[in-house]
DNA sequence: TGTATTCCTTATCGACGCTAACACGAAGCA
DNA sequence: TGCTTCGTGTTAGCGTCGATAAGGAATACA
């Protein structure tokens, strides 16, 4: 009775003042008991940080269960991309003791995120649309995956990288260029085009062209909405 | 005279035993001194900390200069990458503390070493060879680089997976020899992408963009330039 | 010589991770 | 009912940590 209200006011603490912030005893305090109450139950500190960091598996994985499978493995996998950058964001404490320390890495709950992705990427190349081994896909996903969501804990005033790495890498690992085709991207391309060679324009109506592709392009600093709630969505197909 | 030496007892410490393995006390027994010295000199935990951190990337930022620009920045890009990633991997520590970590991570060192990649990435945007504007570029291969860089350090033995990223990630950034690389088949390809979908635009705005598009556009095949030169390599480690 | 500055010390503080030893109520068994 | 066991906590304290107050020794300058 005792040890999930540690647990709790361990995560609760690792998410409000970080990993190096964190005390048995202020857990002790916030959850009511003696430090060696918390050795009983945890073994030492690591031992509660496991916990904690099985606790964020555990809560990780209930959300990526959650979304149930569509018809359209892709879109699963964008949607599996998204909630991973998502839970990074709303959890950054907790992500960076899952993914950025050195620290065990090899959780159990790990592998089952893994094969979750493992899973759709599969159906993904059963339908034909992988350019790459099942396996070179998922690690190449997860990379991708992993880094993006940790420079945006970093840096979360980089709004639109999640999407756009996303798709860059779901350029190169599905035989479909879908992320080549959308309404962004295009007019990107052409504003990349723009700054180079002459353009049979007068001036004017370059300026003009110029202001209507950046309001087109994904690349703008335009909407200040929060990142990481699907903010990209629906400009591909 | 007694900084030095305490510096590199702490990088060494670092390197060593980790971040969270390593005292003051360690680094003055290591240095010889007593502790007052390091916070007389780096005032506190963090402050040795940061400036670990600033030699790091000080020793990474010399081994990117030393790279000599090429002539083919696509190349130098290749080995921004693959220096980045072995750079991690030969000082996994420090490379936690650097990126890993929800550490500030706004060291002015972090800023030149972008500076450094951005100004790659110019160049072969100059050559008319990305598919997106250059910041997005810029982002986009920084996240893969540093998701890639933590997965191997974590898991070594996913060997390829560097490489792989690298160029699914370069598949999309860099213009593969297709359309798109000239200003008539971008126009193009815009066009299309007008017709389907909702735009973000008002009536008025869509119908002047629609005609400054059409005089650039070249009423159907746009003729692709000489970029044939680079395909998909092998590149391993 | 007197004084200021730089560099580093001794000595100490409170908080930390952690542990030994013990207290106490709830079964389990006679 | 009495005794034991076990799960669940406690009190008290060890050694170490990060950090600081106060001052000493050497150098530079007037």
């Amino acid at each position: 009775m005792s040890r999930e209200r540690i647990l709790a006011a361990a995560i609760e603490l690792v998410d409000a003042v970080g990993v190096e912030g964190m005390s048995i005893r202020d857990v002790c305090a916030a959850a009511g008991v003696t430090p060696p109450t918390v050795y009983h139950y945890f073994g030492d500190k690591k031992g509660l940080l496991d916990a904690v960091v099985a606790a964020g598996f555990e809560r990780y994985l209930q959300e990526k269960r959650e979304r149930a499978e569509s018809a359209d493995p892709v879109e699963d996998l964008r949607r599996g991309w998204d909630g991973h950058v998502e839970f990074g964001l709303r959890n950054p404490a907790l992500y960076g003791l899952m993914y950025g320390g050195a620290r065990t890495s090899q959780h159990p709950a790990a592998a089952e995120g893994e094969r979750i992705l493992r899973r759709i990427v599969t159906r993904i190349g059963e339908a034909g649309l992988l350019t790459m081994p099942v396996d070179d896909a998922v690690q190449t996903i997860h990379a991708a995956t992993v880094g993006a969501t940790i420079l945006l804990i970093t840096n979360p005033s980089a709004a639109g990288l999640s999407a756009r790495t996303r798709e860059a890498v779901l350029g190169s690992v599905l035989v479909t260029g879908l992320a080549k085709t959308d309404l962004a991207s295009a007019a990107d391309s052409l504003l990349v085009q723009l700054g180079r060679g002459d353009v049979p324009l007068t001036p004017g109506e370059l300026a003009i062209l110029r202001e209507l592709l950046v309001k087109l392009g994904g690349s703008g600093e335009g909407q200040s909405q929060e990142v990481g709630d699907q903010e990209e969505r629906g400009h591909e197909q």
